[in-house]
DNA sequence: ATGTCC
């Protein structure tokens, strides 16, 4: 057996692709990274595979925890990770959520091709900048009073439909209809809210962004048609969270678990994985404030995707409906769930705790939208502004190998700090525009030098992973026209 | 990711 040393953490090689951290010490379970040997490379030198092994010290964890191809490190809990955690006898961690509850994409639809759109590329994407607020701070599409926000928090996508800024079939291509249930907005802080109400339809800072783009490849032409995707076609894809809300959240819970589970805590290997119990008051309303936070983001991306629309109408001078502008789908990127999952033959009701990893559930699934349900749910994998990105549909072996999940994107292999010596946001912008024909408007030169294509990993490699190992498969691929970003 | 330090 081959095996991978590094940092005093030995892997074993169990086989192509799969790397495991045998169960040793304290350690509850293994750990499983899913990279080549070069991906694995990439982060032997930081502290992923020491969080990943970190991980596996949660109480109730099952089988494994696992890190996907573009993990990398997080707060307390790889970004990248997957863990599966008993809801009866085990935990809830906030830092396996991440602070950016629901950060997730959605991609729309249209039927306009990039010929059409071809010469108007500076007015679009003047106008979506000028249109959809970014950066940090506050300044969203809509501004409301804190009983909306309320509303928002219970009601999810639904509250949007009433309110007149999504269709039907919106909310039928959202995870969980838009709406996670189990919300409670009495369980989320006034602060909390009170940064909600300048953020609903916002971009925010960092990795986020709106991106028009053109479909390059389509790789299986059947599941591309019940995508509705083919090559030449223009598709926005929309990346953006629950912003302060969500961060507020994440901060008012970690707190709170600090202070009332001392015990749990010492237990860990790291305070920043403090859990709450399974079955604690805490974990309960832990749970409620996550689930509205969720609602928050989708939200959130549906507001900047119904502005978007009218973008479209302004600049192209046709409806939204004549352009076909349809939600293809929405993925969570951040979120705990309760799932049922086959264990070593055994159904258990888990919190997967999935940061910076998508569910990708297969054909047959009922979670599955009924329009998807035939070939599996739609994954969409973000790369980078000069590498684009990928769309990828649930596959059989993600519920044999990892609690029904893959990857979220290209995963950065340069701190932000770095990236901004190595590069300059003029410069990369320039140069996106002159090379690759990728418009790009950015709050601040900063944000574009963190997010030059180069600090990211190989998004082929990425997915060639995810391929391999039958978790998700690729169905298309996309390339910039446009982006805005924080 | 984040009113990037109450």
């Amino acid at each position: 057996m081959r095996t991978y040393e590094t940092n005093s953490i030995t892997l074993e090689e169990v086989r192509d692709n799969v790397w495991e951290i045998p169960r040793t010490g304290d350690m509850n379970t293994p750990a499983r990274v899913l990279a080549s040997e070069s991906l694995l490379e990439e982060i032997s030198g930081d502290r992923t595979l020491q969080q990943l092994k970190n991980t596996t010290e949660l109480p109730g964890i099952a089988k494994y925890a696992v890190c996907m191809p573009d993990g990398h490190q997080g707060y307390g809990f790889p970004v990248g990770g997957v863990a599966g955690i008993d809801a009866e006898t085990g935990c809830l961690s906030p830092g396996a959520v991440g602070y950016d509850i629901n950060c997730g994409v959605r991609m729309m639809r249209t039927n306009l091709t990039y010929e059409d759109l071809k010469g108007s590329e500076p007015e679009l994407v003047e106008t979506l900048f000028e249109s959809v607020p970014c950066g940090l701070g506050g300044g969203g599409v809509l501004e409301k009073d804190r009983e909306t926000v309320e509303e928002i928090l219970a009601d999810g996508v639904e509250w949007a439909l009433n309110a007149g800024y999504a269709v039907e079939e919106d909310l039928r291509r959202c995870e969980d209809e838009g709406r996670r249930t189990d919300a409670d907005p009495d369980a989320v802080s006034q602060e909390a809210k009170d940064r909600g109400k300048s953020q609903i339809g916002s971009l925010g800072s960092g990795n986020h962004f709106l991106e028009v783009q053109r479909v390059t490849d389509v790789f299986d032409s059947e599941i591309g048609d019940t995508y509705g995707l083919k090559p030449e076609q223009i598709v926005v894809l929309i990346h953006t969270g629950s912003r302060g809300l969500g961060h507020q959240v994440c901060t008012d819970y970690l707190d709170a678990i600090e202070q009332s589970h001392s015990e749990l805590l010492e237990s860990l290997p790291d305070t920043e994985l403090a859990a709450a119990p399974a079955g604690s008051e805490l974990a309960a309303s832990y749970y409620a404030a996550m689930c509205a936070a969720i609602n928050f983001a989708w939200v959130n991306r549906q507001v900047v995707m119904h502005r978007t629309r009218e973008v479209f109408e302004e600049v192209f001078g046709r409806s939204w409906e004549n352009m076909e502008m349809e939600l293809l789908y929405d993925v969570a990127h951040n979120s705990a769930k309760l799932e049922s999952h086959d264990i070593d033959g055994e159904k258990r009701e888990l919190y997967v705790h999935r940061k910076g990893s998508t569910r990708a559930f297969p054909a047959g699934r009922e979670e599955v939208p009924e329009t998807y349900r035939s070939v599996g749910q739609p994954v969409l994998i973000p790369g980078s502004m000069g590498a684009g990105s990928y769309v990828l549909c649930g596959g059989e072996a993600a519920m044999t190998e990892t609690f029904g999940s893959t990857a979220h994107g290209a995963g950065r292999v340069m701190s932000r700090t770095q990236a901004k010596q190595e590069f300059w946001g003029g410069d990369v912008q320039q140069e996106l525009q002159d090379q690759q024909h990728v418009y790009v408007k950015a709050d601040s030169g900063a944000t574009v030098a963190e997010e030059a294509p180069d600090v990211y990993k190989d998004v082929d490699e990425v997915v060639a992973v995810s391929e391999a190992l039958g978790i998700g498969d690729p169905i298309a691929r996309t390339f910039p026209v446009c982006n805005i970003k924080g």
